[in-house]
DNA sequence: ATGATATACCTAAACGTTTAGGTATCACAG
DNA sequence: CTGTGATACCTAAACGTTTAGGTATATCAT
């Protein structure tokens, strides 16, 4: 069907391989006369050739394909922003990025499908642990390289997370400078990593900018679900005026908004009588009609630098370098909006 | 490395041929005795022999692989929604898909990787027209099957998209069945087809359904941006109380985050003094403080309808099918959420 | 005239499959 | 004891590249 170097090789009467040194700046191209390469670059033009990567890929034994398996494609809006930054870095280096839904898919079909298909490497993103293990086993088998992204998980490899401890830290700090005292936690039930790190960041800076306040205050939501966090929240807000938290600072954005959708339903005024602190930065973020002060995460980033560790572990394949450790943790930071704002009783107004 | 076919075959004494066609369960596996398959069934399983789909892809000729070609990943949420769709049904008909960035790269590039690397069709996906057409021409010449999601081109082709007219002639029905008369409609300035029909959805409904209430009222965003509506919506909400729309429709969930955002700066209840509608539902809806009632699209399932359209394509491939042309448009839902009531001067309170 | 060197090509084999066709052995009918 | 048909395999070639090596001709010094 389409244009081989067989047919340009019939049409110049030149071999097939001298053709294609040409027309991929192979240096023994340069033993062929100018004005013959010129002539075969111009009938594979004509003839509209394009290299058939396939029996390339066949012949090298190089597949420049990483693949991009997670449970949460179309789930959180953030796995589109990190899939932005593999694909940015990927493209620079001139590598494909195949996708995988685990959630269409058994772990272990999904890896049948990425040794069949002889993936360079493989970048894993799952908000369970679980999964994970497994494809990491059988990778390591297959001496396929392997890095997560977003998956604060204890294990060996490659990943890059963001600092947890760092983000909610800084949150502490800052409502600390505002002058607040009575701050609150929301955290997550299952614990894992990401929200311990961020619970023990909440503790932390609890006892070194609110010295003296006594056992930090959290609590533990169950889940995103909208209504699942209603009692919790409603609780928290319904103590006595002198008992009650000044702010919250909470392990997600999506908590923070339904906080702030249970304060407006209480009549509590936001940020006057309360300050609301989310995690992430996601589009809710911005949109909550007041707007959120949150800890962003550099999602964007984070696709790049793990896309980045991964390409270089493929290009010094070597079996030693396929047990490395590194892990990375990129810097957050604090964006101040209009649900935080120094308490009303104590502090200048 | 790998294990191949000729390893298992010089373990087991037979020739590759029939080795492949027990391991792929081929017709003439029978012509072989049962013992024999269940040998070289073992044999592979202990060698851990996977097929290399890139030699099989050589010589079949096919390569079960879409393109999913967005200009859009990490800006919209909606993506990954569609993409998961994508993936749900390429999954269930073995095929893989691999991921294009239009940002990280030029059409003319990609559309040289998509023809290099022999994927069988591709999915397009762009908020800008513009692009496309490059790559429908260029798939077009190649005798790639092409399909749009989410992309209301005028262009021929298949499509798939959600009945944009409907959603808001809907969303207008029930403002009116409400007791609202006086409802403003926030368009799009560039008015890609998508806000056209929306517009006309509106100008429909409204000679439906609020008869005698003049030339509809129409304003004109020019973009998502945060700042960029404030003017246009102030505005809009500054007339006097007798001229003052009691229902705002947006062609955009993000908008109606946007009025929501200026009328509470405002001291304008919503519900009871503004009902606020959106179009897409996205997170923005249900976590705005007061939750938001809007045009739900089936992103999800918008893509599945394209893969599944588009892998049929790919399978009775004959070069007039390259040219047909099928357009769906799938039903959107009005969600009802706090957002919406009834007028507050005219009716039941 | 001989050999060395450079120039401008060409050939063969390989990558791991699949497809289409071929063959050796045996049982059994006539 | 010849021919037919089934059984259980095997061989050769192809897919489109790339890699490593080979060769024919011309040029030039000795």
């Amino acid at each position: 069907m389409a244009v081989t170097l067989k047919d340009i090789s019939a049409k110049t009467g030149i071999n097939t391989c001298s053709v294609s040194h040409v027309l991929n700046n192979h240096p023994r191209a340069m033993e062929l006369k100018a004005e013959t390469r010129e002539r075969i670059r111009l009938v594979a033009q004509e003839m509209g050739y394009t290299r058939n990567e396939i029996a390339r890929s066949m012949v090298t034994g190089r597949n420049d394909v990483i693949a991009f398996v997670s449970s949460d494609i179309g789930t959180w809006e953030y796995t589109g922003k990190i899939m932005s930054g593999i694909m940015e870095e990927a493209t620079q280096r001139k590598f494909a990025v195949k996708v995988y839904h685990l959630t269409h898919s058994t772990p272990d079909n999904i890896m049948r499908q990425l040794t069949e298909q002889r993936v360079a490497g493989i970048i894993f993103h799952s908000d369970k642990n679980v999964d994970f293990d497994f494809i990491r086993n059988e990778a390591g088998k297959k001496q396929i390289p392997c890095a997560t992204v977003n998956l604060s998980s204890t294990s060996a490899g490659i990943g890059v997370t963001t600092d947890d401890f760092q983000g909610v830290r800084d949150a502490v700090k800052y409502l600390a400078g505002l002058g607040h005292r009575r701050i609150s936690y929301i955290s997550y039930k299952p614990r894992p990593q990401f929200a311990v790190n961020r619970e023990n960041g909440f503790i932390a800076g609890m006892k070194e900018f609110v010295p003296g306040s006594g056992k930090p205050r959290i609590a533990y939501s169950i889940g995103m679900e909208n209504d699942k966090n209603e009692p919790l929240i409603r609780n928290m807000l319904s103590e006595s005026d002198a008992k009650r938290p000044t702010a919250i600072i909470c392990y997600a954005d999506y908590i923070a908004c339904n906080v702030l959708q249970i304060a407006y339903q209480m009549r509590i005024e936001v940020p006057e009588e309360l300050s609301v602190i989310g995690f992430a930065d996601l589009e809710v973020a911005k949109y909550a009609t007041v707007p959120l002060t949150t800890v962003a995460q550099p999602f964007e980033q984070m696709g790049r630098e793990t896309a980045n560790m991964l390409i270089d572990t493929i290009k010094n394949k070597r079996s030693d370098i396929l047990d490395k450790v590194e892990n990375r943790k990129l810097p957050v930071r604090l964006v101040v909006r209009k649900s935080t704002a120094a308490p009303r009783k104590c502090g200048s107004s």
